[in-house]
DNA sequence: GTGACAATCTGTAACGTTTCAGTATATAGG
DNA sequence: CCTATATACTGAAACGTTACAGATTGTCAC
């Protein structure tokens, strides 16, 4: 309504954003050469190729996303699928920021598709992959049969998962070596002398609920220390859960005198659990968590912690997804991220 | 080159995904006529109308994005702006979420466009506008004299914005009421009994910063309190600095006995001051704390807390970017939420 | 029976890009 | 001088959609 189209088509002079025609026109070239000389095809003369990138720089030419989308297919677009009720909070912005950090400088635009509880986690994956919304996948919450990766590995379209799966499928993760941050976390916990330990672990049903379990259990025998089931709740749980069943571990005659906690949320309500308890954190029981920002120890300086860089996961997925678009063997883009060591707190300068 | 086009391209039946072509194919009726009858044109039979209709939910047609939006420009696609290096953590994951739930049942994708620290917030702005990448933009960090804004609000190009701005140009926004968040703390404090208070307030260059300054100031008088300036930090800084300064605060003749903090992390560097410099929250000073997660009554639970719902925020914002694209006048899209009393810790059933 | 008119439907062109199948020119070989 | 070949360029078609300008009916008034 708004838009007199009153000039005549092929003045493809100053009026809106700069298209091939306009170039073709400022050049005097044809469309086709000047397609070509921008993507260095190699049957256009090194001067033509260079006069025309000259003017496409010179006047802010920038390739119409949805010309190339229809004609090639090619969105230029990663998804993130996210949780909406169960990420961690600082995993979703980090991980975004590690993302973007990689795509900066590419055309690669980041959507997140979301999905939530009630639906299936397949949903988004098969909206994404049916109609085409993107060239790549990153996807969390990974399971050891995982239906998202077995399906986009079937239809052929690149993903990355963070985690891995168990599945005897090839496909590019990241992955925080929890069996280690485990396994740390009971050696360091023997080695201020505790000897009775829970572990308040991933959802069972995620990949690395058994990674994280295996590294606690070997650590325990190698140690010769012994384990205080604490399977009744899981870091998905909510807050009150976690406290509310904390505190009821801790008021038994034989309690744990250690706790390894996989997420830093979760931390707070086994700390307040204990201390609803009556007892003492760092006197009758210390805790090594995970978290993947530095507020711990703001929150309790006898708490132990283990960092794990969720920025440097979105990177390392990102950079995953677009090697395997680039045609890099999937096999090749694991990584796994080794944990720091136990760190205490340092009084602050 | 993997994609053979074997069968003559009008055999629109059965392949590859199903276009316009083939829902005409199907019908039997041309593709001007089903494009119209999906979209409710008034001149499509009625009959017509429901049978194309029937169809094409049966065999799951979906539009090509590209192609709509190379035909009309729309793209469906919002912007969310975020700051990578400044934005509160759950803010971020929150209003993602908030955001999703809002265009969940309309054909729009959330794309995050980042930008960093070194770069001028107006770039990505640009870089949208420019390539006309979306319908509408989100941002955060809003300054009383905006130039995002006013940029936009020239290209005519619709957005909402997280916070108020001041250069008397009307704009769809969401904010939280700071003034009052501000002013209800103090009065709060004052009720029991502190008199000399500190407020940690947003960076100056934002537009909540006076805001909330004017309700620390007002609400100061009006119940007879004093301010002790604390304004060397914001909640910018970073934990160590909010930190350190904190603790020098109160090592000083004269301390607050009050603080009150617009930020839950910053709050936790409050209280790791007020403790380095041996003092007792509670006893000695209280803390009035927004937050955006229930977190904080597990880290002291003398902290007072006021709630502000980021999530809600999300979903608002992206009502008004739609209700904007949508025809609406953006004066009618503005919203402001309103605080939560101060809550004190209650003991957990 | 004719004209007018409304109700339905349709073909063509265009959005910006890339690919296919060329065309034109120059160089070299015989 | 003619043909072959390489080099540098080009027009047309297509991706899926919508807007424009018709085209084909049927109905009704006269």
């Amino acid at each position: 309504m708004d838009r007199h189209q009153t000039e005549k088509d092929d003045e493809a002079s100053g009026q809106g954003r700069p298209t091939l025609k306009t170039l073709a026109f400022m050049t005097g070239l044809g469309v086709t050469t000047v397609s070509r000389a921008l993507k260095d095809a190699p049957e256009i003369g090194a001067e033509t190729r260079r006069r025309v990138q000259l003017v496409a720089k010179q006047i802010g030419y920038r390739p119409n996303r949805a010309g190339v989308r229809l004609r090639t297919g090619k969105t230029n677009v990663i998804s993130l699928v996210l949780n909406t009720e169960r990420e961690i909070m600082s995993f979703v912005s980090d991980i975004i920021y590690g993302v973007s950090e990689v795509i900066a400088d590419t055309p690669y635009h980041l959507i997140v598709t979301p999905y939530s509880r009630s639906q299936d986690p397949l949903d988004p994956i098969r909206y994404l992959v049916e109609t085409g919304s993107a060239d790549g996948v990153i996807i969390s919450r990974t399971q050891p049969n995982d239906p998202r990766a077995r399906y986009m590995l079937e239809r052929g379209i690149p993903f990355a998962t963070h985690g891995r799966t168990d599945m005897g499928l090839i496909h590019p993760y990241h992955d925080f070596d929890n069996y280690a941050f485990a396994a740390e976390a009971v050696r360091h916990l023997a080695g201020i002398g505790r000897r009775r330990l829970a572990l308040l672990a991933p959802p069972v049903e995620l990949t690395y609920h058994s990674h994280t379990l295996n590294g606690f259990t070997d650590a325990l025998s190698e140690v010769g220390a012994s384990e205080i089931p604490f399977n009744t709740v899981s870091i998905d749980h909510s807050i009150e859960q976690i406290r509310m069943r904390t505190a009821q571990l801790m008021r038994r005659d034989v309690r744990p005198d250690g706790f390894v906690s996989s997420a830093a949320a979760a931390t707070l309500a086994i700390v307040a659990g204990i201390e609803d308890a009556g007892l003492k954190l760092g006197r009758d029981v210390d805790v090594v968590s995970k978290q993947s920002s530095d507020l711990l120890h703001l929150f309790r300086r006898e708490l132990l912690v283990v960092n794990e860089n969720f920025r440097l996961a979105g990177a390392e997925l990102a950079r995953s997804v677009l090697g395997w678009i680039g045609g890099s063997a999937p096999g090749s883009l694991q990584s796994l991220s080794v944990p720091t060591e136990v760190l205490a707190y340092r009084r602050p300068d």
